[in-house]
DNA sequence: TATGAATGAGAATTCATTCAT
DNA sequence: TATGAATGAATTCTCATTCAT
């Protein structure tokens, strides 16, 4: 019994020191020996703990999605104001930008490399809980949470692929900046939602 | 006389007619073999138009780069108010969505599988003579260009990886809700660029 | 019938133009788009003139040994004494070193591509020929004849293998003083050939 | 546990076992595959033995030649006077005629797929070491050690292109009868090298 | 005759996975 | 459990040869 848990512990150990080998190299770029000289273990073991590389990959993008997820949870703790808790919201992804643009490159090669469709909801599911708290959190149409992830991987994107030509922060000031800018004169002064447009109901 | 053949304009055909194939299954999951099939030619031929695997990528994305900086002019060679010409932005984006999906994806392995940093520069050129071209076209500032831009590729992504949880045109209507908004806002009376944020000049 | 006498002298062009670049790179390191680009004509013009890769070999091992055993004759119409007739030689081989290295090669390349042990009777037959000449201008035994040849063959690879260590110069000089002293001492004084070992009869 | 395998040794093991091969057919003839079936082994396998084919050559060739003239060496542990000393060469060379066959052929391959000078080097030192365990064994100049060897790749040459035309046995005697009446005719009776041309000096 | 595009068998090499130890 | 040698199918790429034009 205790075996197990060690297990575990053992293989998140594991899929947390490769995780960087397969966003930067990408999934079909690393070979299982790159695994194994990272981990400083043998190939065989590998098989102990990951029924085939494909497991690996399955396993990663499950763990590091939850420990994304917990993260964020943690930090949705805090309230205050609506602006004060969408500033959390953005800090939290600056800080985490190096983790999302892994999980980002993750989710793609998972993608293209789920043989069935059942194996690709693990993903949907993530994106499915990340939406429903940001909305219940910033008090926000689903829509409009939507919008913000969407804004958050197109700039994970652009930095990666462009990265001199692109600032980050900027580009995360101007969406700050156009984002509050919409909520705000969208707001319904009766703190009602508007029907024709999302919009922010802030106590 | 042999057969006369236009290297060129079959190496483009070629690139057209196998674009589907990389975009979808990834560069490292299409085989040259594959390839052959899907253009109906021996493998050996491949190698009359391509010196290896790693060059079809390449050439791949500089012509449909090419291509989609060619459609984005013509359609920018119509005239109109500024919300005139962002909407022609916004359908050549959703016209050409599917295309778009696939240099995405293309853009991504081709960085990955990118021996030098000199053969990156090929992406780069491209999207900084995109960023360029809006820029004028729409008379804002680069940043706001770029801002644009990083919206496409996240509407892309989220797209791509959660069909089901998205709606393209509810998030592009959205966007364009917001930008529109935000830019009129920032609309300087006397018609001058607004120093502290990235406006729109409009007569 | 004036065609075939053409066909046959752009034969032999041909195989004079491509004997270094087979001899250097060695027949199994040569293609047959190295061939025709050497000889600037298509792959498939090749295959007027030649049957397959191997026949060029083929017809270049005989067509240069023939070459060989002319230049031969040639130098052997001059008279005089054993000494002078010996020197003949010596100095055809040191005139025809870069010669015999090639078709030292090209034999060995020949020996290892042949089908056939009948293919390979065109080199025995090359080989007796240039013997039984020596034999008769130098009026020396057969025996003599070869050991002269084998010595030359050894300065040949020994030269190519490794030009820095051996003088050419050095090993043919130090040979034929070997080699004449050799002579002289076992000179029969009544003119006719020692039983017991081999050796001039000189007039 | 796993199966424990000295690598080294396994490695000299397949390098034997396949020299023979490689020194018949010829380097560009063999195929990976024959080398696999040949020893008996996986293809795989033989990449974890060697980085690719031409190491294989390579090593071959330094192991065979290493071979060689550790047996060279253990051969001339045995004094006597010069005749005798020279005799064993002689020996030496007849009772490993096979082996220098090989050696031959494969040094000549190795010649011509040598990538970089630097790796030729490994043929031209071990030349090199031959030369002067011989000069100081025979106690004759290195120009006339040269010349034995010399000799000697002639016979191995003539013997393999000629086979039938040529009596190695009969050959070997002869250049032992004109070396030695060379040696002897220019023996300083005072025991001291002569000048002008090299020879023996013997107790 | 000449061309050179096309063919496709076959080469070297890689790598996920297995399994004897 | 752990090891890492071994497997062999699959991959990229080459090249002698063919053949429509």
């Amino acid at each position: 019994m205790p075996k197990i848990v060690d297990h575990d512990s053992h293989r998140e150990e594991m899929l947390d020191r490769c995780f960087d080998l397969f966003a930067e190299k990408g999934f079909g770029n690393v070979t299982m020996r790159d695994v194994a000289r990272e981990l400083d273990v043998s190939t065989g073991a590998l098989y102990h703990y990951f029924e085939n590389k494909q497991a690996i990959l399955e396993q990663m993008l499950i763990l590091q999605g939850r420990r994304d997820v917990e993260e964020a949870l943690r930090r949705m703790a805090v309230t205050g104001s609506f602006e004060e808790r969408l500033k959390i919201f953005f800090d939290f992804f600056k800080d985490s930008e190096a983790r999302f643009r892994k999980l980002f490159m993750l989710s793609l090669d998972f993608l293209r490399n789920a043989k069935s469709e059942s194996s690709r909801s693990i993903v949907y599911r993530w994106a499915e809980y990340y939406v429903s708290n940001m909305e219940k959190y910033l008090s926000i149409p689903k829509e409009m949470a939507q919008f913000i992830i969407v804004f958050f991987n197109g700039v994970v994107y652009q930095a990666m692929l462009f990265p001199e030509t692109i600032s980050v922060k900027d580009q995360m000031a101007l969406f700050s900046e156009v984002i509050l800018s919409f909520l705000r004169e969208h707001a319904d002064p009766k703190n009602r939602l508007c029907r024709r447009c999302p919009f922010i109901t802030d106590k």
